[in-house]
DNA sequence: GGGGGTATGCTAAAATTTTAGCACTTTCCG
DNA sequence: CGGAAAGTGCTAAAATTTTAGCATACCCCC
């Protein structure tokens, strides 16, 4: 079961720029972040993170460059899960049409031929 | 732009609750809530929600009904996007690579028909 | 009608989260 | 070199969140 939903405002805040620049510096996480606190707050939060286990560091130079404990593969299949379970009834196929409907999802002719050859393959390997 | 990451851990948990049930009394929320707090403490949440806008009650003969204020549909719509853009750099075709992909996805033969007869229709409408 | 069960609303204390200050170290560059 | 700039770790206060207690209202039905 994620903890995603354990965490603090905060914390999850930062997990998610983290999870989406995959790396970065408390300085461009504070800046990542929605009405950032300062510099010295998020280094207080980014250590907490660490002891709970949810980020690591890098030493990159002359600082520390942080990223999240699992990658991002596995972070995005749990979070896939989780809404899905709350928004769909747990159906993923719900899901997708969701996104081919979205106006604003925009997929170009190329992509939707990709999808159809996925579509194709998962058939093939009856999933 | 979503507030949902705005709401604390407790309030987003119940949000969760609320959405996957569409509606529920304050029992059956608390039931639904990890590590459960006292009766008093959810209905604490839910009045916070309600004032917050997030959420609204219904008188449902002798108790509160209480739901989201936006629908399950525009929550999912902006949830998705956000997710996206976290774990798929806003590519909502990786998305559902992503999800065809998932072991536990496990979409039936119908499902992958309707799937694909989806994205006819998404290249007909010139998506 | 009256008592038990189950609601709600309010409030204040406890617990957690969030914040920034400060001391110290390292790096950068004029 | 030497001083400014930028980094880190720790700590404690402020702010928020979370919690439960208590007073009160309603409904059911014996």
């Amino acid at each position: 079961m994620s903890r995603e939903h354990q965490l603090s405002r905060r914390e999850r805040q930062i997990m998610d720029v983290l999870h989406e620049k995959e790396a970065a510096a408390a300085a461009e996480i504070r800046a990542a972040l929605p009405d950032p606190p300062s510099y010295s707050s998020v280094r207080a939060l980014l250590r907490i993170l660490e002891d709970k286990g949810h980020i690591k560091h890098r030493q990159d130079g002359p600082r520390y460059v942080y990223l999240p404990s699992i990658s991002r593969e596995t972070a995005s299949k749990s979070a896939l899960k989780r809404l899905i379970a709350t928004f769909f009834q747990g159906s993923a196929t719900q899901a997708m049409a969701a996104l081919l409907e979205a106006h604003d999802t925009q997929l170009s002719d190329a992509e939707l031929n990709q999808l159809q050859q996925l579509i194709k393959q998962a058939k093939k390997e009856g999933r």
